[in-house]
DNA sequence: ACATCTTTCATACGTTTGATTAAAACAGGT
DNA sequence: ACCTGTTTTAATCAAACGTATGAAAGATGT
């Protein structure tokens, strides 16, 4: 057998990249086999279809992420009930939202793959969006759950939509990240990724624990 | 001259629903005219082309709630300038948010477009979302210098960052106001517009002040 | 060296898209 | 009733799309 990974992952490589740049709708397979230097038979023969190639983008990067973040938030839930504390807010939230931040740093590629999940969030195509949402999901009720745990004085519907509008709140900062000319000039002030974390964790906890 | 707006506008609200619901490059020429009753070759005798009926959209609506929301804003910096007091950073925030709720609730067929703007802000056509930020800039930069005035003794940029979150966190909130389907069952209680917004306007007002 | 399996390639198919056109239908002023 | 300008209609265009195919090229095991 041949080296498969050559031009199979050089195809996922480089449609990761596309479809964060324009879009799913706004990238055709032309665009990717041209772009990848592959023919443009190439992704039907290895992915089968163009959707399919969608669904591998998300799962290779989802699959390490999910993982840390799981370990991370059912760690604070272990230590908080071994001593018999409630989990701290704020480490909640610094485990959901940290490690996609922390991993668009270290990962080569990996800007590409976020600034992709935060169009996908509110992507038109349902079918689309239930592939991120797939992955997404089971992460997130973990999340409110220990949140419930942490703030057990909210109420849980209120705290339902605080989580959401913390993701919001990610969601739009990652997209930010993506394209830094939506504002003109240096309105925006380029953090690194440890800077803009301790912001929006700390915007995100304020606003979970008010009241 | 024959009653023009009744094609025209028919046009025009049928492809507010649509955009809302598939997205500019979901939603086909054919997709509006045969929902709008009007022959295919109507949009282009009646606005040009569809990138044109698209920004007629958003003029349309934002007009309105531009007007409300500067005047809201100026008002509140006016009467804090007048008492020598500096604006309260939660008024400025319901004055910039506000608007855009209320406006869901009241207005017929609004909905759809708050809808379609939660959707526009993270559009992948840079055409597109320029559309959209041409008429959200300016208030947005308006909101922002009177927060500076509210909170002097946070540095500027933080506030930036955090004006981002919010406006990610609101329209993360509108994306989800249109697309109950996103969690299972009944996990998100539907609640009304103004309890929405008091959740909301309590959440970033309370990350907006913290430290 | 041969036979077999995998991968690449150029090319084509059938749809769908936004846009255009010329003719038909309609309206209002006189 | 007639002319004039506006609106609607059906038909057609070229371009772009995802996908399929069969032949060529390459790799692998014996």
């Amino acid at each position: 057998m041949k080296d498969v990974r050559d031009t199979k992952t050089r195809i996922l490589d480089t449609a990761e990249k596309l479809f964060a740049g324009n879009g799913f709708h706004g990238t055709s397979l032309r665009d990717i086999t041209k772009d990848a230097g592959v023919n443009l038979a190439a992704v039907n023969y290895h992915y089968g279809s163009k959707d399919a190639l969608f669904e591998e983008v998300f799962r290779r990067r989802f699959l390490p992420i999910n993982r840390i973040r799981r370990e991370k938030l059912e760690k604070i839930r272990e230590e908080a009930r071994q001593e018999n504390l409630r989990p701290s807010a704020r480490e909640v939230l610094q485990a959901f939202l940290a490690p996609v931040l922390h991993f668009r740093e270290t990962e080569p590629g990996a800007a590409a793959f976020i600034t992709l999940v935060g169009r996908t969030i509110s992507e038109p195509d349902d079918r689309l969006r239930e592939i991120l949402m797939g992955h997404f999901r089971p992460n997130f009720f973990l999340c409110f759950a220990i949140l419930c745990e942490a703030l057990p004085h909210i109420p849980k519907d209120v705290l339902f939509w605080r989580l959401q509008f913390s993701i919001g709140a990610m969601s739009h900062t990652l997209f930010l990240l993506g394209h830094a000319k939506v504002f003109p000039e240096g309105v925006i002030p380029d953090l690194d990724a440890g800077t803009i974390t301790d912001l929006i964790v700390s915007f995100v906890t304020a606003g979970m624990e008010t009241q």
